[in-house]
DNA sequence: TCTTTGACGCTTC
DNA sequence: CGAAGCGCCAAAG
């Protein structure tokens, strides 16, 4: 969990990164669902970049009727990222930190 | 205990 | 694209 939200706030702004990725960097391949908990149960408090974190496919996963889903792509155009119909293009957005990085920031 | 339920992902058809 | 199947696993009931 810590692992998770500390590769979260490491997301730079105007870059996004898939829930499945984040597991990967947190060490935790394949449990991309434990990700998306890891964020609801995250401590507002925390000021995790949350909207940041979108599908694989480059979706937000909240239904496209809720506030929720309004409120991420509003957070996302903020800070310059191209959301047509609940959808970016990773190809363009995807965060890839190199190894360097991640190592860097990692514990072992 | 067992079953259902997710802010998910990948492959196949 | 979209739907179906299967994998994954903590929580809640």
């Amino acid at each position: 969990m810590e692992k998770i939200w500390h590769i979260i706030t490491m997301i730079p702004p105007g870059r996004v990164i898939s829930y499945g990725k984040v597991a990967d960097y947190a060490g935790l391949p394949g449990r991309a669902r434990y990700v998306s908990k890891a964020l609801k149960t995250a401590p507002d408090a925390m000021q995790l970049p949350w909207h940041r974190v979108i599908n694989s496919q480059g979706k937000i996963s909240f239904k496209e009727n809720s506030a929720a889903f309004q409120e991420q792509m509003e957070l996302l155009r903020l800070e310059g990222i191209e959301v047509i119909r609940g959808r970016v293009k990773l190809m363009n957005y995807e965060w890839r930190p190199d190894m360097a990085t991640l190592v860097m920031a990692m514990p072992f």
